[in-house]
DNA sequence: TAGGCCATCTGGTCCT
DNA sequence: AGGACCAGATGGCCTA
């Protein structure tokens, strides 16, 4: 391969490491923004994202049931449904989000508790539910507010609306004149977004790749010649792979 | 220390 | 040719 030709793969690929890059910052982004819907709420305990599509599933067909009028949302069921499939520590932040004691706030977690209180409402405010067989450690807060809305829905100004008219795009999406997140929530005090964990976001803040800063070729060189700083530099991040790789075109 | 989760890089495939 | 998308590989960070 000519160097030139190198150059151009080289370029290339620093493009397609920056595509991808935003790619998946723009997935993650999305994947906040369902984070920030869901009910429960916890400083501490941020929802991986394979349990914050189990939840958002399992949210869902809670949703759905509930507006087909089977099952309430304060019921064992709705929990339930609301816990299917999801690991034992995210059953323990639903379970510990749902249950709560007597006293406002009661077994929560200090810095769990979003520092307001919610307001009267048929609910209560938060949602009491106890897990049977669970260590229900309370990591967490349930914003009723959402399943007060689902109510507003079941009620109100939404009820003929199917849930077609209201797409992902945000096109049709029902009136909502509260802040970006949550945007389920109907109560202006209620549930402000979580500060993130101390461990999120993660540590991990990009910096220019050994690759991108051409500190050493990319291997998708092909006929590559580990020459250079290649050669002495074998970066713990990402060690070559393929290196019998022959471009071919 | 093992396991879970994550970001990033990479090569492949498909599409425009 | 180039972009979008995907899946595999890898190493870092964190927690139990």
């Amino acid at each position: 391969m000519t160097k030139a030709r190198q150059e151009r793969f080289r370029a290339r690929r620093i493009k397609a490491n920056a595509r991808e890059r935003s790619r998946m910052h723009g997935l993650n982004d999305a994947l906040e923004n369902l984070r920030s819907i869901m009910p429960c709420h916890s400083k501490t305990q941020k929802l991986s994202k394979i349990e914050t599509l189990r939840l958002a599933r399992n949210y869902i067909c809670a949703l759905s049931e509930a507006l087909e009028g089977g099952v309430s949302t304060e019921s064992r069921a709705f929990m339930e449904t609301l816990c299917k499939g999801l690991s034992q520590p995210t059953t323990n932040l639903v379970a510990g989000c749902l249950q709560l004691g007597p006293a406002p706030g009661a077994g929560m977690r200090p810095e769990d508790r979003h520092g307001v209180r919610a307001p009267p409402t048929p609910l209560g405010g938060m949602v009491s539910y106890s897990s049977p067989g669970l260590p229900s450690p309370p990591y967490g807060t349930f914003d009723s507010a959402h399943l007060l809305h689902l109510r507003a829905m079941k009620g109100g100004a939404y009820e003929n609306h199917s849930p077609h008219e209201y797409n992902a795009s945000g096109v049709g999406t029902p009136p909502y004149d509260g802040p970006p997140t949550p945007p389920l929530s109907i109560s202006s005090n209620l549930v402000p977004k979580q500060e993130p964990s101390p461990h999120y976001p993660p540590t991990h803040h990009y910096s220019p790749s050994p690759v991108d800063q051409g500190l050493y070729q990319t291997q998708s060189s092909y006929d590559v010649h580990l020459e250079g700083p290649y050669d002495s530099y074998h970066p713990p991040h990402m060690p070559p792979r393929h290196l019998t790789s022959v471009y071919r075109d």
